[in-house]
RNA sequence: GCUACUGUGGCUCAGUCGGUAGAGCAGCUGAUUCGUAAUCAGCAGGUCGCCGGUUCAAGUCCGGCCAGUAGCUCCA
């Protein structure tokens, strides 16, 4: 019979002939590093038979699939390692992720991260055995008898729910058999690279009213070399984290005093003051105002707003002359009432309001995370009033500037589109109007979205922006929310070209998020050595002997006259002992100065990322620094 | 909040079998005036996260609490 390759040609293989053989077939090679094939577009074992006229393609660990596939098979040698050493174990689901394989396991008691080597070792002699994979079917009644039978309490929960009628496939290495879509490896000596690497509590299904289970990480590769090199670009992330940065270089301080509250110290606060410079500057081109609204207003208001009953467990609240008072977890109630504070026509419309509004939020305390997650945080807030012909220019405003600001850092960034949650308030014709206003603003601008079922604000959808941290955890920062709800909790109204009273409808939207957020991404984004206009100090000037002190004063307060941020090193210390000192705090410029540049009236420039760039002109180096800070080069 | 792990001078870390705490860096003092990532010497600095228990004796063992880290859940 004829079978079609990836490549269009037709390939003969005796009648009933398995994706291995066929692999064969074309060459041994490739049936040796076939993992899987994808028969039809699907993928399949290599045990799996073919058909006249199927067409196939060879996977092997070159391919993302053939990953996934080795990895996945790792997790079942994990699950099989697991029934050897603890009997008494239940398996639960042991997936692929990112990087990787879990495996979530309820054990009568608990195990520790000293007990992985000793399942490691387990794994090795199933690997050693090489056992081979075999695939079997059965109907539902048959496999819920056969996980039954093992005592697996959780896959015989997953079978239940399948539909009736399915077959269910299963998967034997040796004596244990797993329940399992497949496909898998041949066998488990295809194995060569793989580590348990961490432990941790996971609840079943993901939902906390179940039990927590232990999840058990681990991670593959086709090399061991590829594995190393895996961990050791794990290690070089490590150096990146900002609670380690911005301890070194003084940014901030997170103190037992208040969890979760950060301090800003001298260094952090001109990063943040900078960005707060830009973040003005961008929002006044774009045609917004700004205004700043109280931290704390009474219970009447949140009671309006709806706060007081959809995010309760979330605010600090305190009572003022016997009367409730809520510290704001949000800064929209605040806006909404500037813009009741006087009418408005339809041609005041859009009203672009920014506000940089500090918000508390009593977050749980295990979700605390140096600046990415804390209590008390500046949002760089906006409300948007507007009419609801001008909705979709607006987002798509919003979307442009959002871009426009992580483009200038040179963050990567992915979009979602977050649909109605389950305790949210408002009428399905208004959720489903605001939520495709949102979708035909994406796609009017091409941009690729995933979309979040459930996971909107309980006022309405939003678009999210997700930036990535230094080892690939992505955090939301960016953020657009439409809202049809709040305009009428307050009954907020313009006057329309007809005369009549109308209602606006809102945009909530923020481009960094919360600063703070914003400033973590950032430390670990450039690893602390910042783009000048935002580095803490700029220029640092190293005299080499006390005799250039007096010249490098005046250096130094030229500089300073013309805003640079500048320092003189005056210690009677080794010029290299000043270089490393400057290096590490990742100063962008040091300029080394002895006699020769005195007399010359020169600096020898030696840059954080070049090193010695040799000597020029003074004054030729200030306008270079200023270039650096009026045009945000990033180096 | 949940599960696991961690907590020793400002920072990074050592501390064996339970016998009463040690280094480097930073700091201070002095000497040195030096050309692109650490000059030398001296001094000072610690209720070993906190509270309780076991013990003749606890940094070390046990319990509780606090804080941090990873993950889960939740979120900007």
């Amino acid at each position: 019979m004829n079978i079609i390759l990836k490549s269009g040609d037709a390939l003969e293989v005796a009648e009933n002939a398995t994706c291995f053989q066929a692999a064969q077939a074309i060459s041994e090679g490739l049936a040796r590093n076939a993992v899987c094939a994808k028969v039809n577009g699907e993928l399949v074992d290599l045990s799996h038979t073919l058909k006249e006229g199927d067409s196939l393609e060879v996977v092997t660990l070159k391919d993302k699939e053939g990953l996934q596939v080795y990895r996945h098979t790792c997790a079942h040698v994990l699950a099989q390692a697991l029934k050897t050493v603890y009997p008494t174990c239940k398996l639960s689901i042991g997936p692929v992720i990112e990087n990787g394989f879990y495996y979530d396991i309820d054990f009568v008691t608990p195990i520790a991260q000293s007990d992985l080597a000793k399942l490691e070792m387990e794994m090795q002699k199933i690997i050693k055995s090489n056992l081979p994979i075999e695939r079997f079917t059965l109907p539902k009644d048959e496999a819920i008898k056969l996980m039954e039978g093992f005592s697996e309490d959780y896959k015989v929960e997953l079978i239940n729910e399948l539909p009736e009628g399915e077959t269910i496939s299963f998967y034997k290495q040796g004596n244990f058999i797993d329940l399992c879509r497949g496909p898998h490896l041949p066998s488990t000596g295809k194995i060569k690279a793989f580590r348990l690497t961490s432990i941790a509590g996971a609840y079943w299904r993901g939902d906390e009213h179940n039990k927590m289970l232990t999840r058990i990480y681990g991670t593959a590769f086709a090399k061991k070399d590829e594995m190393e090199a895996y961990f050791t670009m794990l290690e070089e992330a490590k150096k990146r984290d900002h609670t380690k940065l911005g301890k070194e270089l003084k940014l901030f301080a997170i103190l037992n005093e208040g969890k979760g509250l950060p301090f800003f110290l001298p260094n952090g606060m001109i990063l943040k003051n900078e960005l707060i410079n830009y973040w003005r500057e961008l929002h006044t081109r774009e045609g917004y105002v700004e205004v700043n609204t109280p931290i704390m207003l009474n219970r009447s208001l949140w009671e309006t707003s709806g706060h007081w009953y959809h995010y309760r467990d979330n605010m600090y609240t305190t009572k003022v002359d016997e009367e409730d008072f809520a510290i704001k977890p949000m800064n929209c109630p605040g806006g909404i009432l500037v813009y009741k504070n006087e009418p408005h026509s339809y041609k005041d419309l859009p009203i672009r309001m920014g506000e940089l509004g500090l918000v508390h939020r009593h977050e749980k305390s295990g979700q605390l995370h140096g600046l990415f997650r804390v209590r008390c945080f500046t949002q760089d807030d906006a409300h948007i009033f507007m009419t609801p012909e001008q909705i979709k220019d607006e987002i798509k405003g919003v979307v442009r500037l959002i871009n426009e600001v992580y483009t200038l850092f040179g963050f990567k960034y992915h979009v979602e589109l977050s649909t109605r949650p389950e305790n949210s308030m408002g009428s399905d014709e208004d959720w489903n109007t605001a939520t495709e206003a949102l979708k035909n603003a994406l796609d009017d601008m091409g941009l690729n979205y995933v979309v979040n079922e459930g996971d909107g604000a309980f006022y309405g959808p939003k678009i999210d922006f997700h930036l990535q941290d230094s080892i690939g955890r992505t955090w939301q920062c960016g953020t657009i929310q439409l809202d049809f709800q709040l305009p009428q909790r307050f009954d907020m109204e313009y006057i329309g070209e007809d005369g009549g009273k109308h209602r606006p409808i809102m945009v909530h939207r923020v481009a960094f998020g919360s600063i703070e957020r914003f400033i973590g991404i950032l430390i670990e984004h450039f690893a602390g050595k910042f783009p000048v206009w935002l580095s803490p100090l700029q220029v640092k000037i190293l005299p080499i002997t006390d005799r250039q002190l007096a010249f490098a004063n005046e250096l130094c307060q030229k500089m300073r006259d013309k805003g640079i941020r500048v320092k003189v090193d005056d210690r009677n210390e080794k010029i290299g002992y000043k270089i490393r000192e400057a290096q590490m705090e990742k100063v962008p410029y040091m300029l080394v100065v002895g006699d020769k540049e005195m007399e010359a009236g020169q600096v020898a420039v030696r840059r954080r990322d070049k090193g010695d760039t040799g000597a020029i002109n003074a004054d030729e180096f200030i306008e270079t620094v200023l270039r650096d800070i009026a045009e945000k080069t990033v180096f």
